[in-house]
DNA sequence: AGGTTTAATGCAACTAAGTTGCGAAAGTAG
DNA sequence: CTACTTTCGCAACTTAGTTGCATTAAACCT
């Protein structure tokens, strides 16, 4: 069911998904708001925003959970099937507005994808 | 410089890849060794086959790093570029001999992709 | 075959991500 | 303001993966 309550925690959390639109990792966030809550929170509150479809969350290079803030997503309808940009050197994640055509499988039914591409990014490249 | 000495342990990892096509979790491997050798062991060993181009690595859906047979990659060349497919119900992941076209993106150099599709595998669909 | 070299292994201890249970604190509805 | 219930903090735990070091065992050489 998701965010029910706003909490001043929550809202630090939303803030920092506002504030800029780069994806961030987990760890990123527990150091972002270290001092103000505890990594449960950050985990717990994280865990409510992606039901809410405020938020949503994959896999980076190293395997680290990574959110983003959604577009376009609700809590019936999740559209997280666009692809993500890992820079290799920088660790930078961007979201990638590109419309993934899902091959079909034969004998296999495919409810998502998780696409991430890696390499140099535009601020790494020079 | 990958596997220079072909030891028991080397060959008993070997074996397990030769004799069924499916990618393994690390988690799993080690489950199924168990007894023959020790865990540090079996990381090492996948290294070092993975460096060899023997084997190729990628990220399952929970983040655990899982294993597979390369098809035609050596230690210059690795053609990981296959995407995978893990069943949500039996966590199988199997390999997927498809093309996929990186797409290309501007200010921003692609080196690898690692494509996960998730779904319901042919034996979990019955 | 025996001796030597050095890669590979086992073990134990460690790191780090993520989870759980529970009592205390803080939203929210009335 | 009170009562109810969600959320939070803390501490303890689980699990994947790593590291250092002493020991073992491939492989090479004569």
């Amino acid at each position: 069911m998701g965010i029910v309550r706003k909490t001043k925690a929550v809202n630090t959390v939303l803030n920092i998904f506002e504030h800029n639109n780069e994806a961030k990792s987990v760890v990123n966030l527990i150091e972002l708001v270290k001092g103000e809550m505890n990594k449960t929170t950050v985990y717990r509150i994280l865990d409510r925003l992606e039901q809410d479809g405020t938020i949503h969350c994959f896999n980076g290079k190293d395997g680290l959970k990574w959110y983003a803030k959604c577009n376009g997503c609700s809590e019936n309808h999740h559209y997280d099937l666009h692809p993500h940009f890992q820079c290799n050197n920088c660790d930078k994640v961007e979201c990638l507005s590109l419309e993934v055509k899902i091959p079909s499988l034969k004998n296999h039914k495919v409810d998502t994808t998780d696409i991430l591409l890696m390499g140099q990014c535009s601020d790494c490249l020079t």
